[in-house]
DNA sequence: CCCGTCTAGGTGCGCCGAGCATATGGGTGC
DNA sequence: GCACCCATATGCTCGGCGCACCTAGACGGG
């Protein structure tokens, strides 16, 4: 058997798990920053943890926001490629961007409560040859 | 008709999104700390975020840690009350913990960058009068 | 004795987000 | 003509999650 292609090393970042529907809020807030197209938007992405390649689920995001009324778009002719669907916030987007960041700062506040309950446990219990779980 | 029961104010908080498989983690943090049954779980759970009552989640979440080998079991006779299914961590589980603390930080970093990003946003643009999107 | 309540553990089921593959079509350069 | 980039999508499957519901022992009151 031989591997086909080397696949080795496929995340060196260690594929951080996002809350469940983050997408939503990082498409308002990038798009309260400014205006946008799809594909514009899958550059800027990337430093809110999206490195995976995965257009498609871009895209039916945008389409939901629409008809959920938190952005609008229009299509934009372009002169050189194909003609872009511009995308910007609606006033519903914004009070809703206002409401997930109220969620997010309570998921956020879970997280470090988690995390610091980890490290404070390990630092009381060094895993120097602890009593040795058997399997 | 008759309220039967005020279910006013259902959530105090506001309703956190927690990340994916967040639960399972979360147990496993619980069980390092110290080993329990599931009922007492749920209750240890409250603080972490999970407010809602939702025993046949943690049960199942349970199930599938022991079949993955995370944790293991073993059921525990009572004078006083249903029998109970004494959980603990094997070796495997605290391995996997680590790597989900590791995994889990990335996160947390990631939620952090997009709260201070919309924070800053807003002070830069503070929302009196802002050029007013119409709808 | 029957019944409600608390403790403890569990199943069924449908929805929807997430991941992955695949399709379409215009523009540019060889 | 063909490969490649840009840009926007659709199809499909899988699993997490939420909600409802079920079983059963112990205990106390009417």
């Amino acid at each position: 058997m031989k591997e086909p292609e080397k696949p080795i090393a496929p995340d060196p970042t260690p594929a951080q798990v996002l809350p469940k529907n983050f997408l939503r809020p990082c498409l308002l807030l990038l798009l309260r920053e400014q205006p946008a197209h799809g594909y514009d938007l899958l550059e800027r992405l990337r430093p809110l943890g999206f490195n995976r390649d995965d257009p498609g689920r871009l895209y039916r995001a945008l389409r939901t926001l629409e008809t959920d009324g938190l952005v609008r778009s229009v299509w934009e002719k372009s002169t050189s490629g194909p003609d872009r669907r511009m995308y910007e916030l609606t006033r519903e987007g914004m009070e809703l961007l206002h409401e997930s960041v109220t969620s997010l700062k309570a998921t956020y506040e879970i997280l470090g409560m988690f995390l610091s309950r980890y490290t404070e446990f390990v630092a009381l219990r060094p895993p120097k040859k602890s009593p040795a779980p058997r399997d």
